[in-house]
DNA sequence: ATGTCAAATTGTCTTTTAGACACTTTCAAA
DNA sequence: TTTGAAAGTGTCTAAAAGACAATTTGACAT
């Protein structure tokens, strides 16, 4: 047996996953991403999806969790994968081959990654960054305009899933807390579908899906009509 | 720098290809598969779906192109991504362990592979068995029970982005020859959703999208009325 | 107390899509 | 000429999607 003569608990250097973690703030639609905190001369300090190589014993859902908590604490969600991406030319960024010679072994390996995506409610994970991320932030997706590595790339890809997802499942709810408005969630539609969607159309389909609960609990505090909480 | 020092030309023991090739013979779907001809005492000899390693410099899509080929000479058709899998146990079968030891480096190297499926006109590919491929042959979908290594878990995950694929894009077409009746190509939406469809709303669907043209030919020595070609 | 603002809430009509449903036509072979 | 076997065809109903505007409510300012 030639070349890789790796134990169980090493690292697989060939091998990582990113996660795209979506949330919601009322307003728009914002990915959690991390900041490897670069202070290099010229090139420059990019963010990154928070993603890491696997373990050479585990599985790639498994990975994709643990990275997940590892870099910025967020833990106990649901994580749907969206594919693999492979290009050789992953790493054709400087920046990314400064900051991989600082961190790994094998800066050099060929890696391939597994992507994965998830929503959840911005609030209820103040993300704390671990490891190699120097911060981890929510970044409205509008203002993303260049990522790490093929990050872009796969951010696009997640979104793409996202939509048609959302089409069919109505998991919309885990971007929000658990009481929340039909303003608020039909706000959260047109960020994810980037369109107006009306009003009274959207409020019929969702009361449709009989999965709501009026709290009878009402708004309080806005300078104008206080709408319904629900769920 | 530790561990493995690979050459671009290398092969990348720690990732894969696999491709879910369907086809159909106007009675039921077939999937590609190839036979390993393993003659070993105790094992079974269970089919694979075509799969090998990747090449250390070379993107996903390409390796399933090439790998495909190389498998069963196929070629100059759309691979869609089904997904990363990278169970580590994807490997625990006693015949695929053996397998692996007879053709690969390093038979115990962590393996994660990229899925791949498409559609393609049975017709035209004659699948011809080349290097460890002893065979490829279609294999109707009802006759398939398991498979080596995770492809059947693969073969179920295909199927169903096959389903989801086919709702929103018309490419069932591929599956069929040039020439083709509306017979044909509804017995085909069938089998896939795996229920019957009513024949004056399927012809109606299918008339709606504007994508066939009537070839003014018909079927010829069918004990019954012949059909119109399309397409 | 009154008026104003901003957002919440509500219903109808039209168009499109999906689904159920049965009889007639055509060719080949007997 | 009869028969068998599959091709081809239309209507009605129900559900879903889309367009469209007026009224209500509470907070705040006057």
């Amino acid at each position: 047996m030639v070349g890789n003569t790796r134990k169980k608990t090493d690292l697989n250097p060939n091998n990582s996953v990113d996660c795209v973690i979506f949330g919601f703030d009322f307003e728009q639609i914002k990915v959690l991403l991390i900041d490897r905190g670069q202070n290099l001369g010229n090139s420059k300090n990019l963010r990154a999806l928070p993603g890491n190589l696997i373990y050479e014993e585990e599985d790639l859902d498994e990975a994709a969790y643990r990275v997940l908590e590892e870099l910025t604490g967020i833990k106990d969600i649901y994580l749907e994968q969206v594919g693999a991406f492979g290009n050789p030319n992953r790493v054709n960024k400087e920046s990314d081959r400064e900051w991989l010679k600082s961190i790994r072994d094998e800066p050099n390996a060929r890696v391939i990654t597994a992507a994965y995506y998830s929503l959840v409610k911005i609030d209820d994970f103040v993300p704390k960054a671990h490891s190699f991320a120097k911060k981890a932030e929510w970044i409205p997706l509008t203002e993303i305009e260049e990522l790490a590595f093929d990050h872009f790339e796969i951010l696009q890809v997640a979104k793409e899933k996202l939509k048609q997802k959302i089409k069919i499942q109505p998991i919309g709810f885990n971007l929000l807390p658990e009481k929340f408005t039909l303003s608020q969630l039909h706000k959260l539609y047109e960020c994810i579908f980037e369109k107006p969607l009306d009003k009274r159309n959207f409020r019929r389909k969702i009361q449709k899906l009989n999965i709501l609960t009026n709290l009878k609990e009402k708004q309080r505090g806005v300078p104008h009509k206080p709408s319904q909480l629900y769920k």
